[in-house]
DNA sequence: CTGTGTCATGTAACCGATTACATCAGGTTA
DNA sequence: TAACCTGATGTAATCGGTTACATGACACAG
C-alpha cells in the first residue's frame, strides 16, 4: 500500500519509532516551498513561459537543483492532454529493415524532443489492434506498419481522435495520411532491367500470401514480363525460404537465368542455395533484390536491389505524424499519401558475365 | 487553446450556431453516468477488482463499448504511481546488435504487458543523461547500455527513485544490478582458438578508445597472447574501420596470419579488405569476430565469432527490470551482475587451409 | 493625492483516474 | 421487532502538474 494524502502523517509519525520511510521524489509544490514562492511561478520558470524575474527564476532553480526535482509527466499530461510520445507498432523486429527504420525514427523524434514506443505485432491482425488499443492515451499519434491493409484502416478507427499514419501500406488508402513505397514501379524496374541485361526467364519469389507488398510486388513482376509466362515460387521474406525456393527453381525442367525475390534477406537466402548447388552468379542466373539494406553491398557477390532509404522514410514518417499531432482537429490538414519511389541500384549480382567481378561493391562509398 | 473545465459550456454553447466543437474522449464519468452508476464501480469493473454484482458489470461493460472508453494513461499513472511502460537507453541504434537486442527485449516486455520506450544517446554521456532525465516518471526502470562505465554509473544516480539495470558496463559496477558480457573470457578464447590451430602472429582490430567493451576486449586478447606482443589496431566498431584497419595490418613488414576483431561488424569490413587485397581467408588469413549477428552466418566465408544470444539478453535484461520495479522499496532485492559467457562458434574464416570451404554454413541450420 | 495601467506573483480550479471510507439494502439472529 | 452483519455501491479526497483569474506593488499621469 502506498503512502499517500493525510495518510502520509500518520506512516510519517510511527515512523519516529521505526525505519525511516522511503523518501518520496519532490514534487512541484516540494520546490515551491524550498524557494518560497508558489507552484506557479515554479511552473513558469520550468516551462520558460511567462515573465518573471531573474531573481525568482534562479530561486527556482537553485531548489529545483538542490531537491533532483523532475515534473511528473503523467500528471503533466493530464493537464495538457499531451504526452510528447509517439507510438510505433510494427509487423515484427526482425531484420535490418525494421532496425533502419527505427533508427530513422529516432532520428528525427530526438529531434523534435519526442519520445518513442515501439511494439511489435507479429503480424497479426488481432495483435495489432491490441497494441493500437493499449497505446491509446499513452501517445499523442501513430506510426502503424501493417502488412495488411485492413489492419491499417482498422488501425486508424480504432485509434479514435488519435492521429495514425499508415506506411507499408497500399496505395489506396482511402485518404488517410500514409507513406507507402512504390512497390509496384520497384518491382517493374527489377524486371526491365534483368531484360535489359539480357535475361529471358525471369522467376520470383514472393513474400508471403496476403501480405499486401508482396502482393504488389509480385503483379509489378507480372506485369512487366515480356515473352514469358510468371515463374512464381511462394516465400516469406526469411532468408531461409529464399533458399528453399531457390532450390525449387533449380528443380524445374528449365532453369530461369533470373531471379526476382521480394526482398533482400530472400535474395541471399537464393544466392546461397545457388552458390552450394555450384550455379554461378551472375554467369548462370542473375538475382535481383529489394530494400537496399545494408547487408546487400557486403555479400558477395554483391546484391542488386532496389533501394529504399529506410531511415529517411522513417524520419520522414515521424515528422508528418508530428505534424498530423499539431494540425490536431483540422480535420483537412494532411491525408495525403507520399510515394516513396525506390531506385535500382546494380551491383555484380546481376552484371554481365564478361564484367562480373570487376569492381566488387560499387556502392561501397555511399554505404560506408 | 483548449477547450477545458468550466469554460467548456460556454463553448457549448457558442457552437449552437457554429460547427460542432471536436468530441472530446469519453472520461470515466461519462460511462459511469451512461451506465447509471458510479465512477468507482467503472474503476472496479475495468480492474477487475472487487466484488461486483453481473447487471452492473454487463452495464458498464455495455457503456464502456458504446462510448468507445479508453481509460486515460496519464491519470491512471498519476493516482497508481506506476506507467507500465520500461526505458531503454541504447549507444546506438545501427547495426544489428541492437536490432535484435531490442527484438528480445519486446517479446519479454509484451509477454508481461509493458510497454517499451526507446532512446539512443549516440555514446554522448551528456546526451545519455539528457535521455535518461527525461525519462523520469514517465517509465517504472530503465536499462542503460553505455559504452562507458562513468555514464552508466551517472544514470543510476539520475534516475533517483527509479530502478535502472546497466547492461553492457563493465563487470566492476559497485552492486548496481546488472548484465555483462564475459569480454575478457570472450577474447581469450578467440586467441586461444586462433593459437590452437596454428596461427603465430594474431593482431586485433579494436573498438573505440574509451569504450569500456572495447578496452576489456583488448585487455583479454593480449593477455592470452602467447610468444609474440601484441599487434593492435584502432577501430570504432563499423564495417568501415575494419576495412582500414585490415589495410593497415596488410602494410605491416611482417603481415598477421590471424585477426581477432572486437565485433562482427569490423570483422567484416577486414574480411572484404583482405578479399579486395587478394589476400586468402582463411588461408593466409583467419579472421574472428564477435557479438554473432546473423550476418555472420551469412557472408563467404562464414565468419567465426563469438556467440552471444543478444536477443536472449535483452529479454532477460527486461525480466530482470521488471523484477527490481516490482521490489519497489527492498533496496536488498537484487543488485547480481549477472555474466554472460559467449560462446565460440567456429566457422570458415579460421579454418584450416585443408578443410576450408567443405561445409559452407555450419550454423545454417541453427539461425535460419 | 488619487486613478489607472503594467507586470510579477499567488490562489485555487481543473485534468481523469484510484480508492479509503461512508452508506445503504437485505438477510440473520436474539 | 430491534440490533447487527455482509456485501454492493456511492462520495469525495487525492495524485502532481497547468493555468485562468485575482491580487498586489509600483510607476506615472492628471
Amino acid at each position: 500500500m502506498t503512502l499517500r494524502g493525510k495518510h502520509l502523517d500518520i506512516a510519517a509519525s510511527s515512523a519516529v519509532n521505526g525505519r525511516a520511510p522511503a523518501a518520496k521524489a519532490a514534487t512541484i509544490r516540494d520546490v515551491a516551498e524550498r524557494a518560497k514562492v508558489s507552484v506557479a511561478s515554479v511552473s513558469r520558470v520550468l516551462n520558460g513561459s511567462d515573465a518573471i524575474t531573474e531573481t525568482t527564476r534562479q530561486r527556482v532553480l537553485d531548489a529545483v537543483a538542490h531537491l533532483h526535482y523532475v515534473p511528473h509527466v503523467g500528471a503533466r499530461s493530464l493537464s495538457t492532454s499531451r504526452t510528447d510520445t509517439i507510438g510505433v507498432i510494427l509487423p515484427d523486429l526482425y531484420g535490418e529493415f525494421f532496425s533502419e527504420l527505427i533508427r530513422g525514427m529516432d532520428l528525427a523524434a530526438r529531434a523534435h524532443g519526442k519520445h518513442l514506443i515501439v511494439s511489435s505485432s507479429h503480424g497479426d491482425t488481432e495483435e495489432t489492434m491490441a497494441a493500437l488499443r493499449s497505446m491509446r492515451g499513452r501517445v499523442d499519434g501513430m506510426i502503424v506498419l501493417s502488412p495488411h491493409v485492413r489492419a491499417a484502416n482498422l488501425a486508424a478507427d480504432v485509434a479514435g481522435r488519435t492521429p495514425v499514419l499508415v506506411m507499408n501500406g497500399g496505395l489506396d488508402e482511402g485518404g488517410r495520411p500514409a507513406i507507402a513505397v512504390d512497390n509496384h514501379g520497384g518491382a517493374v524496374a527489377a524486371v526491365e532491367h534483368l531484360i535489359a541485361t539480357g535475361r529471358r526467364r525471369i522467376a520470383h519469389i514472393r513474400g508471403a500470401a496476403g501480405n499486401l507488398e508482396a502482393d504488389i510486388r509480385a503483379e509489378g513482376y507480372a506485369s512487366a514480363l515480356v515473352g514469358q509466362d510468371p515463374i512464381i515460387v511462394e516465400g516469406d521474406f526469411t532468408q531461409a525460404a529464399g533458399h528453399r525456393a531457390a532450390t525449387q527453381l533449380m528443380a524445374l525442367d528449365q532453369r530461369p537465368d533470373a531471379v526476382f525475390a521480394a526482398n533482400d534477406m530472400m535474395a541471399l537466402g537464393a544466392l546461397l542455395a545457388f552458390q552450394e548447388a555450384g550455379v554461378r552468379c551472375p554467369e548462370d542466373v542473375a538475382v535481383v533484390g529489394f530494400d537496399d539494406v545494408p547487408l546487400a553491398a557486403l555479400v558477395r557477390p554483391t546484391l542488386t536491389t532496389l533501394r529504399v532509404n529506410i531511415a529517411e522514410m522513417g524520419r520522414r514518417g515521424v515528422e508528418r505524424l508530428i505534424g498530423l499531432v499539431q494540425a490536431g482537429a483540422n480535420a483537412e490538414a494532411d491525408t495525403a499519401c507520399e510515394i516513396v519511389r525506390p531506385a535500382l541500384v546494380v551491383r555484380q549480382s546481376t552484371a554481365a558475365a564478361a564484367t562480373a567481378g570487376s569492381n566488387p561493391d560499387q556502392t561501397a562509398a555511399s554505404l560506408s
